[in-house]
DNA sequence: ATGTCACGTCTAACGTGA
């Protein structure tokens, strides 16, 4: 099972690149940010001819989030995050596919420090916290995907001093970040390439793509008993050097259709997850 | 500060956000 983010910064401005890309990758599950679009002009009617069933949730001009799932319809189980009935930014929607809850977010950016935008995310990330603790309390298989807007580690930007102080990387932000994770949430891309530079992002500016300038800003958070079922995660670098390309690259995550051990037998998994070396056979 | 995108608007250069 594929599960995917995407930031595809305008769905509409962008719809060939995300069609072209679902052609190629054909995840199961993906969770789409920056739509940029009123509800009204989400393209369901492409998005199903490509095979998918969705929900979204749009706003007009800026933010935006949908989930798609291919040859099922996702049920919603949560529009907007709980905690601020007066915040009217579409960043937050969650579904249920194929047993999993799948919640996909758009972090505020938050720049410029300091200020509103940046209070409003640090605002905005507990609210993330508080509600990422009741769904650890289900004890439910739960994967948390999107654009955080936040460089956990200095290996995760180009030229971590540029950045000191930026909202993507303020330490507080960071900080925030790893309560969040350490509630016990996995990061999927840091767990399976520790010590390796991982990109998501490339600014427009300045040939940030053609100079390898980037940032890795969208995550995998997986409950427990979704992180024993992990077995692949990976960046679809080339798509950011697409015609009209998003900023971002699409990120993606493979999980073993069943629960471990299963010693490669009877998954019906595919290649990618093959040519991942089995849990008990990684070094510990 | 700059750079480059998309979107929206009093449809053609801007303002805004990223």
């Amino acid at each position: 099972m594929k599960i995917a983010t995407f930031n595809v910064n305008g769905i509409n401005g962008r719809l060939q690149v995300l069609l072209r890309w679902l052609e190629n990758a054909q995840p199961d599950v993906v969770c789409l940010q920056e739509l940029k679009a009123p509800d009204e002009r989400f393209p369901i009617r492409e998005i199903e001819k490509a095979g998918y069933g969705a929900i979204w949730q749009g706003q007009k001009s800026w933010n935006g989030v949908a989930i798609l799932a291919r040859g099922r319809e996702p049920i919603a189980t949560r529009r907007g995050l709980p905690g601020d009935p007066t915040d009217g930014q579409s960043r937050f929607i969650e579904a249920a596919v194929a047993g999993l809850v799948i919640a996909c977010l758009y972090l505020p950016n938050g720049n410029p420090v300091p200020g509103p935008k940046f209070d409003y995310k640090l605002r905005w990330f507990r609210r993330l916290t508080d509600y990422a603790a009741e769904l650890l309390a289900l004890d439910v298989p739960v994967v948390l995907a999107g654009d955080y807007n936040v460089m956990p580690t200095e290996l995760d930007v180009y030229k971590p001093e540029r950045w000191i102080d930026d909202a993507l990387f303020r330490p507080e932000v960071r900080e925030a970040f790893r309560v969040l994770a350490d509630q016990g949430w996995t990061d999927a891309l840091r767990t399976l390439h520790p010590g390796e530079r991982i990109y998501t992002f490339w600014d427009y500016f300045r040939d940030a793509w053609g100079r390898n300038a980037g940032l890795r800003l969208d995550h995998f958070l997986l409950s427990p008993a979704v992180a024993d079922r992990l077995v692949a995660a990976h960046v679809d670098r080339a798509v950011r050097g697409w015609y009209r390309a998003s900023d971002h690259a699409p990120v993606w995550i493979e999980l073993s259709d069943k629960a471990w051990p299963t010693r490669g037998l009877g998954s019906a998994s595919s290649a990618a997850s093959a040519s991942v070396p089995r849990r008990e056979a990684r070094p510990q």
